[in-house]
DNA sequence: CTGAAAGCGCTAACAA
DNA sequence: TTGTTAGCGCTTTCAG
């Protein structure tokens, strides 16, 4: 493999003028430029960008840790960070967790050992001692509201955006709403749940442990869910379901069993997947490829961090 | 940030003896060792990976080229990979081309530069001559059957697996099957275009031009393939669906509208995604979490280049 | 405008 | 067992 020393000694310059050249530095003299040109085609020579991310100090990589990447969530998420990369001529690195510590920890080792420039967390289950311990060696950004002043993130406001469901539900005749989440534990999924009991407290409606569904993630499960609803004797009005997929296995499964929606059940899903519009499901709205993009920019830099709230915007459609 | 000389001189050993403890190499004393773990802790040290890189001339990263990563398909191929990947201590960096040529490139220039060790291509627009172009800088490999003998591939027999599911709707009692596609000029379509002909023919069936259905992807499009069918004089009777997602797309489209499955149309899927099994669609079952396995295997061997291809299996449901 | 030389941080051949 | 030292390939300061 050719180097840059090969390609100064063919040219009869110095290896820092082929650097300048290769880097489009001024003060290079236009003979001297082609010289160098001509020797790289020459000797088929090609930079390694190993020895430049060393020297540099850089490698104009980051990280993206994301729990699965087979769901649509996820998938729109880092479609929107993958196109901001594209732009800023980053390229990614994928961690793919399933949403176990240990592969998290990779992630943010790599930080520490300078692979990637920075560090998007999508998803997480570590601590925030773990991600705290971690800021020092390069921005770490998250897809959640932040804790400590110390991480950038682009976030929903889960709390709002669950009791502007809840609202959306009761204004329209509704009582008895349930909910329908992923993970019982998850940073969201707590918000959620004190919107979800303020709410009642605020309606005065009693509490039922049994209309908080956990587990749901995919179009397949909305199957499960009407099946617990169906063993209820007093199953709920409406379900607030956080994931589209979810929402449009519910009423899919709906429709065969012959129930009615929004008359036997009413839905409002999350995200605004394509797959909702063309179910006519009612939804949130979360921009996640705008996030996405905004994570990426927070990701590239390192002076300032940055806290950004994304707004959710109730769509109506005819679940509800 | 303290690098490994800082460290072998807190501890009073050359900087090799430093390494060997860190890579856990033999030959080194209990008490040294010792003395080196200490001065690691004490100054808070890490190593630095790109200098390894450049020192060993590996990245342990691996490209993986793929047009969507919001689709199952991919993102099921992709979990395989990562699985793969993460036993083996790699990682991947992700090139999401939107199947545009000049983003594949980057791929290409990625490895050229030695900032990826090896590249996985999941689907492409390129040609092969730009691939035959680039092996000479790392291991390449396909999921597609490889043209020339350069290339490591993991890969279905699209043709035969097309023809598989031809068969399996004509001794149903099915004579005039379409079939639905993403990419008209894809290379696996192309396969498939060939078994359909060669199928008609044998069968002694006339070819119907609007029986090809092109530019379906996902679960959505599903209405649209209906509404074509709906204004057809003489809609085919069967359908072989290569996605799953635009399967039950269909699937459910028809149950709107009130068309029986598989009376009125049947149809034949293509992955056997959760999604294929929860609405009891018939389908061509692909492993494609086992062939990112494979694919990730593959790249990541320099020495020799091996083609496998993979079976694909016919599921029976309901749908035909 | 140009080049010499000192890094960037680590590995490994070689010598001891 | 251990250390010296020469790379790996590029960037950048400094002097000219």
């Amino acid at each position: 493999m050719t180097n840059i020393k090969d390609v100064a000694k063919l040219a009869n310059v110095s290896v820092t003028t082929v650097s300048r050249v290769l880097n489009k530095h001024p003060y290079v003299s236009e003979e001297k430029r082609e010289a160098v040109l001509d020797a790289v085609k020459k000797t088929n020579y090609h930079i390694n960008r190993n020895a430049v991310n060393l020297s540099k100090g850089k490698t104009f990589l980051i990280g993206v840790v994301l729990p699965y990447s087979d769901h649509p969530y996820f998938g729109t998420l880092l479609k929107g960070i993958a196109n901001a990369a594209l732009e800023h001529n980053y390229k990614l690195v994928l961690i793919q967790t399933n949403y176990q510590k240990d592969k998290e920890k990779e992630a943010f080792i790599m930080l520490e050992q300078k692979q990637i420039d920075g560090l998007i967390i999508c998803s997480r289950v570590s601590e925030w001692e773990v991600i705290e311990e971690y800021v020092i060696y390069g921005p770490i950004v998250l897809a959640e509201k932040n804790i400590t002043e110390q991480v950038s993130s682009t976030y929903i406001d889960h709390y709002q955006a669950f009791y502007q469901a809840l609202n959306h539900l009761y204004t329209n005749g509704y009582q008895s709403i349930g909910y329908c989440i992923n993970r019982k534990n998850g940073v969201s999924s707590q918000q959620r749940e004190r919107a979800y009991h303020d709410f009642l407290k605020e309606k005065q409606i009693p509490f039922d442990q049994n209309y908080i569904f956990d587990g749901y993630l995919n179009f397949e499960d909305g199957e499960r869910v009407v099946q617990q609803l169906k063993q209820m004797k007093k199953p709920p009005a409406a379900l607030i379901v956080t994931s589209d997929q979810v929402a449009a296995g519910i009423v899919t499964c709906c429709h065969n069993l012959g129930l009615q929606v929004p008359k036997d059940l009413a839905i409002i899903g999350f995200d605004n997947q394509p797959i909702a519009k063309y179910m006519g499901i009612t939804t949130m709205e979360i921009p996640l490829s705008e996030m996405g993009e905004n994570l990426f920019l927070q990701a590239i830099t390192r002076e300032k961090v940055s806290q950004k709230r994304v707004n959710v915007q109730l769509i109506e459609r005819q679940t509800v």
